[in-house]
DNA sequence: TGAAAGTGCTTTGATTTTCAAAGTTAATAA
DNA sequence: TTATTAACTTTGAAAATCAAAGCACTTTCA
């Protein structure tokens, strides 16, 4: 029995990513404050996961302004959204596994 | 709406220390040339990611011979059992996600 | 006008993780 | 006795992670 892991995405192995990608394909777009709050972290670090999905075209950004202050929004792409299904199908079918 | 990670567990984020886990609660024990072939995986990486497992009590380790040969066989402890649900249920949490 | 604060970063540097490769020990086989 | 197999351990390098600091820009407040 072979354990195919093809569709495991290295860009959802650590657990930011994962959780803001779930955030993100669960809504139209998030903004960069209430994902820090939302995953209690620096904004260093944040902007580095965010920085990392963006990379692979996961995810895209509009900026614009919230009456005088700026807002950073993201959502998913669609590249994303897949990457993400399949990602998810690769944990249910390790899980799934029958014995050998 | 606040993402529970209380839940997820630092020895199953690593993509071969989740398939071990998985392989691990699917049979009774799997040794490890099987695991090696099965993951391929260095003989010294399989053997650290094991340890990993090992110092949490996760797993636990046989020793006996099979014929002449030396056989280690791994298995999974109850502890390690309970923690792979609760990891499970962490990720089934997250995904299931609703819109904030 | 000047100081403070907010937004969303980037940079820096330290720590941790991961991994392959090489070395090791102990047993058996040829 | 030399080779081989099993199962590690050690080593060292590379990659990943993270907090903290710095930064550019703007607005708000005194």
């Amino acid at each position: 029995m072979k354990i195919s892991l093809d569709q495991f995405d290295k860009a959802f192995e650590n657990r930011i990513r994962l959780q803001i990608m779930s955030v993100l394909v669960a809504n139209e777009s998030y903004d960069f404050n209430s994902l820090k709050e939302l995953l209690e972290l620096t904004d260093g670090n944040l902007a580095s996961h965010l920085k990392a999905l963006e990379k692979e075209a996961y995810m895209e950004v509009q900026k614009s302004f919230i009456g005088r202050k700026p807002n950073t929004r993201y959502s998913v792409t669609e590249k994303g959204r897949a990457a993400f299904k399949k990602h998810l199908q690769a944990l249910e079918n390790l899980i799934k596994q029958q014995k050998n």
